[in-house]
DNA sequence: AATAACTTTTTACAAATGTTAAAAAATCAG
DNA sequence: CTGATTTTTTAACATTTGTAAAAAGTTATT
């Protein structure tokens, strides 16, 4: 569909910090000593299923896509834009080999924190401690929705809501990837695109 | 089918705060003396939908179900079991109404404490702040959990995830509710439940 | 511009799950 | 214990979704 690239999302860290919840000008200096920017290219995959990873990252410009591989099964939990925090669950929470592999879909700029110092921070600073729990209360309401999603709304509503929400997703994303993520086969999606139209 | 009822877990209060992250006696102090034990009558709702609900609850004893409804439809998120805590999820964390209901399928016991002097505790000692940050992340878990499960297994596995490792609910909780739960109708389970034999 | 590689849609058929209704089984109340 | 109520299973049929393969459309490369 030779349209040319669509105008995507900007988001400064410090501003995805600050969303987070706010903090004083020293813990904040803290968090942002902490950080370093880099540029992840198209198709990279930067967090693994079953190697640890040392990071926390924040995108602040691009997609990703968040999936799991099971046999030879790949699902697609969820996509990534600027402003979100990814990380490897299993390896925030305990420090052992998590399910997900994430990889930018285009590339993409992201600010990363070793995950071994910001739990140095969490012990040491109240307000960043903080911030460590809005951080997980803000992913459990992102998964929560996801599985209220799934749980209430069929394959076509759900798709709806994507592209009300992102409205130019199909032209970032490829289709096998949104069925992936609704859950449904390619051919089911042709269905629903065909019966919307 | 004339068994008896089942001997049940039970959690003392202080256990289960221990064993989302440890704390010290004076946190812990703080924690209990917030706290207050109440016993919930078989079949109350003591978390209603849209209602501010003020209290996060840790169940002691007992069994508890989760459930959305939306329409006439009802669905049900999760059960609750013994050292499991239970809120309204938008109301923990932005104080506004939320989607669950939270019903005792048993007397129950359970220690609650209100969130807004939880909240005071958060601020103002940084062991507590992490093990608020502890509990959320907890939680992200069992939510990332029951949504792989949803996303990748049949009904039937989920429904042999589920015996195996709650092996007597079928006896405390109707097959109505565990359909609910696996979501699929009860037609279906008892399907899958005759080609299980 | 032509070819190759990849993506999306369409088709035909199979399998799984839902719907409705009724029967069977289990449980509860008096 | 017995009848009433609730829960669970079974049956018949409809609908949805999946699978596999082909066709159409798009993109990239030479």
């Amino acid at each position: 569909m030779g349209w040319g690239r669509i105008t995507i999302g900007k988001m400064e860290f410090v501003d995805i910090v600050r969303h987070i919840h706010p903090l004083k000008k020293e813990d904040l200096q803290n968090l942002l000593s902490l950080s370093e920017t880099v540029q992840v290219s198209k198709n990279t995959v930067f967090i693994e299923a079953d190697k640890p990873s040392k990071y926390i990252y924040f995108l602040q410009e691009g997609i990703c896509r968040i999936y799991y591989h099971k046999a030879d099964i790949e699902i697609i939990l969820a996509f990534s834009f600027p402003g979100e925090a990814m990380i490897s669950l299993n390896n925030y929470v305990y420090g052992t080999r998590g399910y997900e592999n994430i990889e930018a879909l285009e590339t993409s700029i992201m600010t990363r924190i070793e995950i071994a110092s910001l739990q140095d921070l969490y012990e040491n600073s109240t307000a960043i401690a903080n911030w460590g729990r809005k951080l997980a209360e803000f992913e459990i309401l992102k998964i929560e929705e996801r599985l209220m999603q799934k749980l209430f709304k069929t394959a076509s509503e759900r798709y709806q809501d994507l592209i009300r929400k992102e409205s130019n997703i199909t032209n970032r994303v490829k289709l096998g990837f949104i069925a992936s993520y609704l859950g449904v086969t390619q051919v089911t999606l042709s269905r629903i695109r065909a019966n919307t139209r």
